[in-house]
DNA sequence: TAAGATATGTTATATTATATCATTTAAATT
DNA sequence: AATTTAAATGATATAATATAACATATCTTA
């Protein structure tokens, strides 16, 4: 279980970096954006695209799946958010713009999400492409297990 | 790319696995399940659950997605194929029943994939686990780029 | 204002995967 | 061998995830 005493603090650092991630390159962090990004981060726990769907239309009339996608791929393509490919769901990134590779542990019981980037992880990576002549664009990297506080 | 000169050699010894791994478990290497995975085989490339059933209905009549499924969930199960999470995909597991963690270098060019077991990085993932309490259960790491074929 | 670019609306459909219940086949038990 | 049980498969329906394609609106900027 993440420890997030204020998790509006969460939420509202997590728009900060949107409006500033935008700002700096120009892009426009519209309504529906900023809303996506918001429920995304309605928790630590992983989104489902069609959850976030059914959320929007309690507020905003009837959206449809290209609606969300389209947010959702604009916040994965500018670092705001990623994509856990084991899931099909989608987590707030931590510290947006701050790394390069990241990974997830993923607490199968609690379902949380804990986004981290060790140097060390990333470099054994780059040792192992290298051994095999291999160029890396872009890695995914998922474990799946228990929290500490669901293992304790 | 993949040398393999012999790809029916890498069928074949695929399918004994097969055999092999039923036999001492006491399971059913099934007419279905033995086809499925010579379709998962047809290459080195990500198999995807749909194609390999349209490849089944040229020859079996007409196959069902639950039949396709059950197969590549029992292969899963024991280790002879795996799936790539983020092509929604399957391969042939390459040495089945000699690892525990693999990952895997998945080349956006040709597509082949390449299984690689370093424990340099099995153990980095186990350290940084620990570093956040973390019990693993199963690791999901897909490396996307360039293999040394196709960036040449 | 007009032209172009970006974003959103809208409808339809593609792709991936599972639930459920019936039937068959194989194995174990009597 | 017949009976019971378990495992596998058949069959139908549907759930869950994601994208294509084209129309409209909004925002830029020339
Ligand atoms: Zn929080
Ligand atoms: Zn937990
Ligand atoms: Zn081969
Ligand atoms: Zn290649």
């Amino acid at each position: 279980m993440i420890h997030c005493e204020k998790h509006n603090h969460c939420i509202s650092t997590a728009i900060k970096h949107g409006e500033e991630i935008c700002n700096e390159k120009g892009l426009k962090f519209t309504a529906i954006r900023r809303k996506v990004l918001e429920l995304v981060w309605e928790s630590h726990k992983p989104a489902k695209a069609y959850d976030i769907l059914e959320k929007l239309a309690k507020e905003d009339g009837a959206p449809v799946p290209p609606t969300v996608y389209r947010a959702l791929d604009f916040l994965l393509q500018n670092g705001l958010v990623h994509r856990l490919n084991s899931l099909n769901a989608f987590v707030g990134c931590s510290h947006p713009g701050l790394h390069k590779q990241c990974y997830f542990l993923i607490c199968t019981h609690c379902e949380e999400v804990t986004e981290c980037c060790t140097n060390q992880l990333g470099k054994a990576i780059g040792v192992s492409a290298k051994e095999n002549s291999f160029t890396t664009e872009s890695v995914s990297l998922e474990i799946l297990g228990s929290c500490k506080t669901c293992s304790a």
